[in-house]
DNA sequence: TCATTAAATTGTT
DNA sequence: AACAATTTAATGA
């Protein structure tokens, strides 16, 4: 590499293979595309880095195309409640968008990441002009709303293991992250902070879940194998002797 | 391309 | 929280 480091450009055009890990992108009619693609914008953002912040006026709707983000919100006390992943292919933010109001949520990157934005005014326009992305934000909504209803049932979990089993089959989820495939890119340390337990914890966990053969450890990552297994994990994790 | 070194991640106590 | 072991990334010949 012989280019300058010092300002590397934080924001850039989008290449045809990130473009095509765009879900919603094949939804569009030609006209459509065009405009959408015009006005993508991606971001390269750091470990730490804040992609949006809480009372923040909405100017974009974002998705993950490389990388892991987290989003939280903040209570009345200042204290950081919820904890939702966001790994590749999810995209964000249509709820406020569509009310146009300001963002609800943190969401920060828990490694180097790429985010693309797409302005509030073309996702109205979108959603005005092309029924295949009103159907596209229809979906997701649902599959959300059914994320929602689980997350708050993993947070009543009282054991650890099944914690970390609903989490990770969240993560996997092929509607709303269809980016991540058959390895999802998270360290233990990520998945940690996202779970909301220490790092020796997850990593019994998953050592146990391996075991049962649900999901394999990898370095850096770890490969589902099954993902109905991972979902139904209903097994205490201290054998009783 | 290969060998060496540094950094990141994991497994364990 | 600390440590050693393992894997990957970076570096330079």
């Amino acid at each position: 590499m012989s280019y300058d480091k010092s300002l590397h450009q934080r924001r850039r055009p989008l290449t045809a293979l990130e473009l095509d890990a765009i879900p919603w992108i094949h939804l569009l009619t030609s006209a459509e595309r065009q405009r959408a693609v015009d006005d993508l914008k991606i971001t390269d953002a750091s470990a730490g880095d804040y992609v949006c912040r809480t009372g923040r006026p909405v100017t974009y709707w974002f998705g993950v195309i490389d990388g892991l983000l987290k989003m939280s919100s903040d209570n009345a006390e200042g204290k950081t409640m919820t904890f939702i992943g966001m790994p590749p292919g999810g995209w964000f933010g249509e709820g406020t968008a569509l009310k146009r109001e300001s963002y609800r949520y943190n969401i920060q990157a828990l490694r180097r990441s790429r985010v693309a934005g797409l302005h509030v005014d073309t996702f109205h326009w979108l959603l005005d002009h092309s029924i295949g992305f009103n159907r596209f934000i229809m979906n997701q909504l649902n599959e959300r709303l059914g994320q929602f209803i689980a997350a708050r049932e993993i947070d009543r979990m009282n054991n650890p293991d099944i914690r970390v089993a609903r989490s990770l089959a969240a993560l996997f989820n092929p509607v709303l992250y269809p980016g991540v495939g058959e390895v999802l890119r998270i360290t233990q340390q990520e998945l940690a902070y996202l779970v909301g337990l220490s790092r020796q914890r997850v990593n019994e966990a998953l050592t146990a879940l391996a075991e049962q053969g649900s999901i394999r450890v990898e370095y850096g990552g770890l490969r589902v194998l099954d993902l109905q297994a991972l979902r139904a994990t209903v097994f205490t994790s201290k054998p009783v002797v």
